[in-house]
DNA sequence: ATAACTTCTTGACTTAAGTCAATGAAGAGA
DNA sequence: TCTCTTCATTGACTTAAGTCAAGAAGTTAT
C-alpha cells in the first residue's frame, strides 16, 4: 500500500532501491474514520500525511465560522503550516471521509534525509512543484470572481462537490453558503 | 553585493565556504530601470531573480486588464512559474522601480547543484519556507474581505502603497481601482 | 418510526463591489 | 512652460454578495 507513494514519486523522479527503503522505513499507514480530527488549533504538529484514499481538509475558526483553507484527496500531501516547528497550530485538520494515509513525522523524516541523502533530489523536485502550484492557484483565485472560482472548481476538482458538504466548499471559495447556493442556481439557468 | 544573498541565506542555514563559492559562480548582478519588462507572455523563462534593491511585479493580461499576481521587493525571490521548463510564460514580469537583482539561470543552477550537493540543504529549507508562506498567505486572502485584505497589506507590506500605483495594488487585492479608492476613503472616516 | 440535527434552499433586505463616465491631479515629454 | 498622458477620485447606477430568518430535505441516533 505504501508503494502508492512510490508510484506517485516515480512520476517525477527516478526511484532507486535506496529510496524505496527510505520511504518504507519512514512512513506508516493508518486508517481514520470520517470526522476524525488529526490536528487541533493550539496543538503541535509533528505529522504529515500522504493520502492513499479519502479526503482531508484544513480549516480555521474565525468570526465564529469554520473557514476551510484546503481540501486534500488521493495522492496529495497534507503539510501542516507548523509541521515540525514547535509552534502551536493555528488551524484544524479533519477527515472529511473515512481516510487511509501514509504518515510521516519530523523525526523519521530527518533521520531518513541523513541516512539517504539522495532523498534531497526528490524533495527538491516535489517542493519546486508545490511552490509553482501554489503560485498558480493563488493567482487564479485572485483573478476570478466567486462564480468563476466555482466554475474552476467544477472543472478541476469536480469530485469535491460530491465529497464535501457545500458549506465547507463555500468557505473554501471564500464565500457564504447562501451565496454558493445562489451561484449554483444561476449557473443551472444559463 | 552578491553577499546580500549570503546574508539572507545565513538566516536559515549555515553558510560554508563551498556554498559561498557556489553562489558566486552561479549568479550575476544586473540593474534594470523602472518599467523594464523582464519576461513577456509567451516567452520562455530561464532566469530567476533575487532582489537586492527595488521592486518587481508579475502580472497577467485577462479581460483586457492587467492583473498583478505578486509584488516582490528586497530579499525576495522571483521564481517564474515556468522557470526552466520549456513552456511559454503565461505572465509578464516587470520592474516597478529601478531595480538591482542577482540573476540565476537554470543551467548555472543545475551545474551548481551537481558541483555542490550541499546546496540541496539550502534549497530544502528555503523551499519548505516558501511553501508554508504561500499556504498562509493564500489562506489569509481567502478568509478576508477586500477591506480586510487592504488592511492586511497596510500592516504587512505598507511600503508597497508608496512604491506601486494604486491600480496595480487593486488588482493584487483582487478588486477594481475604484473600489480600492472607496475602501481607503471608508477607512479614513472610521 | 420518530425526534433531533445538520445542511441546503429561498425570501426580503442591506451592504459593498462592479461599471461607465466625468473630472481632477500629478508626472512625463516636447 | 505647456501639453499630453496616466492615474486617482467621485457620482450615479447595476449587480452581486452578506445577513437574518424561515422552512424543506436529508441524516443520525434512539
Amino acid at each position: 500500500m505504501a508503494n502508492e507513494i512510490l508510484k506517485y514519486l516515480s512520476k517525477y523522479v527516478n526511484i532507486t532501491e535506496d529510496i524505496e527503503k527510505a520511504i518504507n522505513e519512514s512512513v506508516y499507514i493508518k486508517n481514520f474514520t470520517k470526522g476524525t480530527i488529526l490536528l487541533k488549533e493550539g496543538d503541535f504538529s509533528n505529522d504529515c500525511y500522504f493520502i492513499l484514499k479519502g479526503c482531508i481538509r484544513s480549516f480555521y475558526l474565525k468570526d465564529g465560522d469554520e473557514k476551510t483553507s484546503e481540501f486534500y484527496t488521493e495522492n496529495q500531501v497534507v503539510l501542516p503550516n507548523e509541521y515540525g516547528q514547535r509552534i502551536p497550530s493555528e488551524c484544524f485538520i479533519e477527515c472529511v471521509e473515512d481516510t487511509i494515509v501514509c504518515i510521516g513525522n519530523k523525526e523519521l523524516e530527518t533521520l531518513a534525509f541523513q541516512k539517504y541523502p539522495q532523498l534531497e533530489k526528490i524533495h527538491h523536485v516535489i517542493a519546486d512543484m508545490m511552490v509553482v502550484n501554489y503560485q498558480k492557484t493563488f493567482t487564479e483565485f485572485k483573478m476570478s470572481s466567486p462564480e468563476q472560482r466555482y466554475l474552476w472548481l467544477l472543472k478541476n476538482r469536480a469530485d469535491l462537490m460530491q465529497r464535501a458538504p457545500q458549506y465547507q466548499i463555500a468557505s473554501y471559495l471564500g464565500i457564504k453558503p447562501e451565496t454558493l447556493s445562489r451561484i449554483r442556481k444561476r449557473i443551472v439557468k444559463k
